[in-house]
DNA sequence: GTTGTTATCAACCAATCGGTTGAGAAAGAG
DNA sequence: CTCTTTCTCAACCGATTGGTTGATAACAAC
C-alpha cells in the first residue's frame, strides 16, 4: 500500500466519496452518521473511508458521547499543494526558457548567423529519491 | 475504477514511482527508456505507469523514430491545486470565523451579558455532487 | 533482406480496494 | 438493569492495481 504520507494523501483524495467528505468537512465538522447520510452506502463503508482520511492525516476525530465528530486538518492539504505546485512551476519555468531560446533563434533568422548555444534540458536539484520497489 | 479526471489525476500521483517520473519530467522531457533506467523494475512496468499518467492527462507523448518522448502537461496539475486549495481555504476561513466568535464571547465575559447569537456551521455553495456508487 | 533497439500488448499473479453483512463496543435514556 | 443509538471491527467478495514474463510492432542500421 501507500507507505509514505504523500502517497496516503493522494490515495485518499483519489476517491470521489472521500473528496465529497472533505468538501463537506471544509464547511463544518460532522459525525460519521451525518457524513454517511447523503450516500447510497452503508455506514460501515463510510467509516472505512474516514479511516483512510484519518490515516492520511487529512482529518482528526474527537469524542462526544457515542459520536466521533470529524474535523478537517489543513496541514497535509498544504503539503499536497506544495508538491504539485513545485513541479508545475519547474515545468512552466522550463517552457518559459524554451520560448526564450526559440525567440532568440527567430531573431538570428532575421539578424545574422550567430553562434547560439541553446542549453535547455539541464539538470537541477532533485528530491523524492528514486522510488524503492 | 477512477472515472473522472480528478480521480484519475489523484490516483496517478498516489504512486511514488509515478511521482518520481513527474518530478523528472518537470525538468526535461524523456523517453520511457530514460525514465525506466533508475528504477529496479522492468520497462514494461514503467510503460504501464506512463499509461496511467497519460490517461490522467498529466503527460503527453510525441514520436521520434522508435522513441516516444514524454512531456509533462501542467493543466491537470492546475486543476488539482485548485481543488485542494479551494477546500483548504474554506476550512481556514471557517476557523478564522470561529476564532472571531470565540474572541467575541471572551469580550462578553469581560463586558456584560449580551444576547449573542453566534451562527457558525452555516451551509455554503457546494459542487462535486453526491458521489454516485 | 537480417539484426538490434525501443516500446507496447497480452496473460498471469499476489495484494489491495471498496463495498457488503454480522457482531460487538461505548455511551445515553428508560 | 435493559433498550436504543452511534460507531468500529472482522470476515468475506469481486474488481482493480502493480508487478512479472513472453510475444510483437515499429523503426534504424547494416
Amino acid at each position: 500500500m501507500a507507505e509514505d504520507q504523500l502517497s496516503r494523501a493522494f490515495t485518499a483524495l483519489a476517491d470521489p466519496t472521500r473528496r465529497d467528505i472533505v468538501a463537506r468537512l471544509s464547511l463544518a465538522d460532522a459525525t460519521p452518521g451525518q457524513l454517511a447520510e447523503p450516500f447510497a452506502m452503508s455506514l460501515q463503508a463510510v467509516s472505512k473511508h474516514l479511516k483512510v482520511l484519518e490515516e492520511a492525516g487529512l482529518i482528526s476525530r474527537s469524542r462526544d458521547a457515542q459520536r466521533r465528530p470529524c474535523h478537517l486538518e489543513t496541514a497535509v492539504l498544504d503539503e499536497m499543494t506544495a508538491w504539485v505546485d513545485r513541479y508545475r512551476r519547474n515545468a512552466e519555468e522550463r517552457f518559459r526558457r524554451l520560448d526564450a531560446v526559440l525567440a532568440a533563434m527567430d531573431d538570428d533568422m532575421h539578424d545574422d548567423a550567430h553562434d547560439t548555444q541553446h542549453n535547455d534540458e539541464h539538470q537541477q536539484d532533485e528530491d523524492e529519491g528514486v522510488a524503492s520497489p
